[in-house]
RNA sequence: GUGGGUGUAGCUCAGCGGUUAGAGCGCCAGACUGUGGCUCUGGAUGCCGGGGGUUCAAAUCCCCUCACCCACCCCA
């Protein structure tokens, strides 16, 4: 019988693996406490409309990688590709807008996109992401970029660079894309197929090409950062100024566009020198809430993608020490079981195969496995009331017993 | 979605029309009855990714399919 696989593009995280993720999980949760950040959970299975309305309809995000589906009732629903429009949505629903003038949030969780699966990239993949709503000032946007860079830093990924542009507001970038229209229509023939297709839909777009003769064809070509009004350019300034002060690597690159509809002023990137993806990313977007039926509430944020920076990284987690327990004989085992209870109310990790096996074979095993301490006990232990600590690397042994064991054992491993 | 590569033992891979499909590592047993990593001896391994075809004969050639990898695309 042909047996049952994992569906394309999603993986399972096993545990040795994992190992890695819960360690950076814990960093993360941290340094979000601390920035003020609080997190919030939105449901992988949203409207479909929510994600036309936010990442834009003319996305490829939403014409074709999405997963879509109708429910019993004939509702049009998706799950999630991103995380930034459920937490609008939710804040929105929440009425947060009246409760507090800034609101500090941060989400971890599965997205999911019908990409071609690859190194880094999966259908369903993770991100943890941040969003900051009701503060205009480009101070918000230092501090999203700062948070962003220190928890990328904490996962020990540490040559990074932030690349950093400006789109402009609404009324900038009407201007801006009058002018590059007029710019590249007299060209267009020059540039490959899918520039021609992003001409139409995602303008801005033309500038993430890779095609040679497409990044000719633009060298002269406007950019966004030149066509800013006169507040806009002194946000970008703020925040650039803002970045530098705090020490960060930036880079500034006056062709960075974003692939979402909702972007509005500061964009950036997060780029590691092993990589030519970005490991993190956002912007800002200041229309996205009245998108969605709301106020008119700034907001600023970005996503790490995890599946990403976790391949980059070799996050070494500070494990629990190993206690292999060995116990020979019938006496042994009974009087062994509840002395490993008492080692894990102490706190201690401490387990057994229970398998009744020469003491050789029981040392060969927990040596090809690279446990550090065995615990011992046999009929001679038993009789003296106590037990044997055996330190695998040193060689060493320590005669302990029963009574007070637990604190004994604890101060010897750890 | 487009193009290319790879699927053989638990792992890394060799075999590329012709005996019963191999190596290294790992695994199991013994030498060695309460003290391990070394050594020696012996042992088990497999729908050769799946389906179809060509052939006297297919892991090997052809077609289809699935999965993974790489680049594009997309994006974090």
């Amino acid at each position: 019988m042909e047996s049952v696989k994992a569906v394309r593009g999603m993986r399972d995280l096993l545990p040795e693996e994992l190992e890695r993720w819960q360690s950076f999980e814990e960093k993360a949760r941290q340094l979000l406490a601390r920035y003020g950040y609080q997190e919030i959970r939105t449901p992988v299975v949203e409207e479909k409309g929510l994600f036309e309305r936010s990442v834009g309809e003319q996305t490829d995000i939403v014409t074709k990688e999405m997963y879509t589906f109708l429910d019993r009732k004939g509702r049009k629903l998706a799950l999630r590709p991103e995380g930034t429009a459920s937490v609008v949505r939710a804040y929105l629903e929440a009425n947060y807008f009246q409760k507090r003038k800034i609101s500090r949030f941060w989400y971890l969780g599965p997205m999911f996109r019908y990409d071609r699966p690859q190194k880094g990239r999966y259908r369903q993949f993770y991100q943890l992401g941040v969003e900051v709503f009701g503060g205009q000032d480009p101070f918000f946007d230092v501090e999203v970029m700062a948070l962003m860079f220190y928890l990328v830093n904490s996962s020990g990924v540490t040559d990074l660079t932030i690349h950093l542009n400006h789109l402009g507001c609404a009324q900038c970038q009407h201007n801006y894309l009058g002018v590059l229209q007029k710019f590249v229509r007299p060209r267009a023939g020059f540039l490959c197929c899918d520039c021609q297709r992003r001409l139409a839909s995602n303008t801005l777009r033309i500038f993430d090409c890779k095609n040679e003769r497409c990044a000719e064809v633009l060298e002269e070509a406007p950019l966004p950062g030149n066509y800013l009004c006169q507040v806009c350019q002194d946000r970008y300034e703020k925040v650039h100024t803002g970045l530098k002060a705090l020490g960060l690597s930036v880079f500034e690159d006056k062709r960075l566009v974003r692939g979402l509809d909702y972007y509005t002023g500061t964009v950036f990137e997060a780029m590691t020198g092993r990589e030519t993806n970005a490991v993190a990313a956002g912007g800002r977007y200041d229309t996205l809430t009245m998108a969605l039926g709301g106020p008119a509430i700034p907001a600023v944020g970005f996503a790490i993608g995890l599946d990403r920076l976790m391949a980059l990284c070799s996050e070494t987690s500070s494990k629990l020490p190993v206690i292999r327990a060995i116990f020979l004989g019938e006496e042994a085992r009974k009087r062994g079981f509840l002395l490993l209870e008492e080692l894990r109310r102490e706190g201690l990790r401490v387990e057994t195969d229970y398998e009744e096996r020469p003491l050789k074979n029981h040392l060969q095993t927990a040596s090809r496995e690279k446990v550090v301490w065995c615990l011992i006990l046999g009929e001679n232990e038993l009789n003296r009331e106590q037990f044997v600590i055996k330190n695998m690397e040193t060689r060493r042994q320590y005669e302990i017993s029963f009574n007070g064991a637990g604190q004994k054992v604890k101060e010897l491993v750890c």
